[in-house]
Parts: C-alpha cells; sequence; structure tokens
DNA sequence: TAGATTGTTAATCGATTAACAATC
DNA sequence: TAGATTGTTAATCGATTAACAATC
C-alpha cells in the first residue's frame, strides 16, 4: 500500500463536514462530480483519496451520503471521544474553548492549562483553567491524547516539551514558531502570519 | 520564469518570522545548513525558495542577516502597510484583533465588522465595531486590500461575496466552510477542524 | 591554499489528473 | 438497452532533494 498523504486526510475532513451538511438537509446521495464542484476539487481527486480506504460508490449511481459519513468518520478515527487539553488560557484559548461548541464531533477539550496566577480557577466554557504543573497528572488522568497550544511563542517549545513528556504525541500548534519534536510526534502548525503574508505577496 | 509556488511563499514567511527573532537577539550571519537545522527543513530547500528571486547569500560565507530580513520583507511585500479589515467580532474576532498587537510588521487590521447589533460601538484594541452595512464604504475610504472572515459558518459566503463585491480580493477563511469564489480571488482557509481530524487519523 | 557554502542542475519523489473499462 | 458514474491505471505535472561546480 502507498502512504496516505497528510493533503488526502485534510480533504476527508472537508467532504466530511460537507456530507454532514448536506445530510441534514435531507440529501441522500452525491456524485464525485457534484461533490467536486461543490469543494473546489477534482472529481477524480475524491474517488482517489476514497479509494484508499475501500470502496464506499456505486458505479452509475455515485455515494451514499449516510453511508459515506459514517465511513469517512470511521477512517478520521471520530467514532470514539478523543480527549484534548488546551494550553494557554488567552484570548485565543478563550475562543478556541467555545469554538469548540459548535462542534458535532468526538474531539472534547477536557482540561484547560495556564501558568498565570490570575487566570487558574477561571471557567471558561464549563472547564476550570488548571494551573500547568497539574498537566502532567490531569493528562494521565484523563486519558488526554492531543494538545493544543495557545501561549506566545516564547513559551510554546516549552509547553511542547511537556506535552511529549506527559504522553502526548499529537500537537496543534497556534503559536507562532516552529517546533523540534521527536520524529515519532505529530505537529500541525495553524500558521497564522505565515497565511498573511501569503496574502501579502499575492496582492502582487 | 517557473511559477512560485504557494508552499514556497509560506516557507519565506517562516525563514523571516525565524530571522527576525535572531537578528534580535544580534546573530549576524547564517548559513543554509544552519537555518534549515532550526526550521526542521532541507538547506537545499532553502536555497532554492531564495533562487527564486535572486542571489542573496556569500559563498563560503552565508546570509547576512539584516540582509536578508530586508530582501525577503520586499519579497513578500510588507514593506508598505496594508489595510485588513476583519469581519465578525465574536471569540474568534477579537482574540485575533489583539492577536495582531504582537505583529511587528505592516499588516494593519483598521475596522472591524459585525451584523449583531449588540456588538456595533464596541471598542476592540481601539477599534469600534462598525455595522456590516458600512463595510462598502469603509474598505473605500480605508483602502482596505485583506479581509477575514471570523462569522459562523452559515454566513461565511454572504461574506466574502460582499467583501468581494467591495473590492476585497485576498481573503483569510476561519469560517470552516468551503468559499466559492471568482478565480481571480484568492483564500486561504485556516481550518482548524480539519486540523483536529488529521491529527484524530495520525493516532492511528 | 584549504575549507565552507552558495546557486543551480538534474534526478527523484510524490501528488494530481485524464481517461476508460467495469458495472449499476 | 442507454446513460451515468465508479474505481483504477497510466500520464502528467510539480515539488523536493542530492550533488557539485563556482567562488568567497
Amino acid at each position: 500500500m502507498n502512504e496516505i498523504s497528510e493533503a488526502t486526510i485534510h480533504r476527508l475532513s472537508v467532504y466530511l463536514r460537507f456530507l454532514q451538511r448536506i445530510h441534514v438537509s435531507g440529501i441522500q446521495s452525491i456524485s464525485s462530480v457534484e461533490l467536486a464542484h461543490r469543494l473546489n476539487v477534482k472529481s477524480s481527486q475524491i474517488r482517489k483519496d476514497l479509494s484508499y480506504f475501500g470502496d464506499f460508490g456505486q458505479k452509475g449511481v455515485g455515494y451514499n451520503v449516510e453511508m459515506l459519513i459514517q465511513s469517512l468518520e470511521s477512517i478520521l478515527n471520530l467514532k470514539q471521544k478523543i480527549a484534548v487539553c488546551l494550553v494557554g488560557a488567552g484570548h485565543l484559548g478563550q475562543a478556541l474553548c467555545n469554538y469548540n461548541l459548535y462542534q458535532n464531533d468526538n474531539i472534547v477539550i477536557e482540561a484547560v492549562f495556564d501558568s498565570n496566577k490570575d487566570k487558574i480557577g477561571m471557567k471558561i466554557n464549563d472547564k476550570c483553567v488548571q494551573s500547568i504543573n497539574e498537566l502532567h497528572n490531569t493528562v494521565r488522568k484523563e486519558k488526554i491524547k492531543m494538545g493544543i497550544i495557545c501561549v506566545p511563542h516564547t513559551s510554546a517549545q516549552e509547553v511542547a516539551d511537556l506535552l511529549i513528556m506527559s504522553g502526548v504525541h499529537h500537537i496543534l500548534n497556534f503559536a507562532p514558531t516552529t517546533l523540534k519534536v521527536p520524529e515519532h510526534v505529530v505537529v500541525r502548525e495553524m500558521d497564522f502570519t505565515a497565511e498573511l503574508h501569503s496574502l501579502a505577496f499575492f496582492l502582487r
């Protein structure tokens, strides 16, 4: 089997989101051409992405929306609850906590940490902000699998090291800095600044 | 000349950020090998990325940090002020407004819009939240070139259309939805959910 | 001069796309 | 059966990397 690319996985998530929405609005079947048209990709791209994981369509007919949603959720590991922690309860961290409310999936922020004494004990979206010193214990107790870093860039590496030491090997990094991590750790960078710079470049 | 890829531009921004930091700490020269090591890329990647735009290094010596910063800022169009507007003054929008304070570049949020009457008139980081009805006029008056969308996914397309109609053709979209835009419009998606799903996939 | 490092070429690698046989 | 659409192959396209001559 060929390696599954990050780009493919990213698109599967986009497909899933769209399918969930049309499912709610009552659409029961869709073709790769129609899906491609709505999501600005090529239909062959969609069929290829799906083909890495199985046969989900029916020739001459298309895909059953409900069934494809189930399959994608299963592929993406979204059938079981995934406990996540968030480090850094500043503006962005608080926004992300609240944002999560809108999601209809099983990825749940179970703990929020900060190093600032003024923030500790504060309630955000029903979660009490804990001291970063609690991180190691809470991660174990709550079986936390993923970490979201929303601290200033000056402490992001330190936080990443702490997460990894505590057994969290899947990290979403909002801090504007490049993290150094061991090979087995998976990091995704949400690089707001780089995207703005890229837009600036294309202004001409 | 070959097409410059989006990936290259993204990396230039990452290089720039790192160089700015080491410049502050007094480092005056760096080689592509050292830079590559710190930023988890290959040194030949860095040299190739730069080669699209000119010769910035000195053989046998490396790159002058100050000079390379100037060159990258110029390439990325960051020498002049770029006026940006933000649509959607919810938690995320507010966080981004404040976040911007930390940036040392010329990309400045000049206006904030919302459709919610309770939000209009509110002050965020010294900017008064304006009604979305003002968008068209303010964009012209303030010469706004880029838009950041932070509204719920249900109104994101509508906001994108309004921005484009008002002359804003460079959009950073934080709403979890795929926008349909004309070919000449540049959109970057900050897809928080897709990144989380991608991490979920790699949990195994 | 010897050592270091660039800029660039050519090779490699991987991802996207078109095309079509299979089949509902 | 005729029309539609999948799953998959092979071709294309583009991006990354290794290697090295040039040169500081």
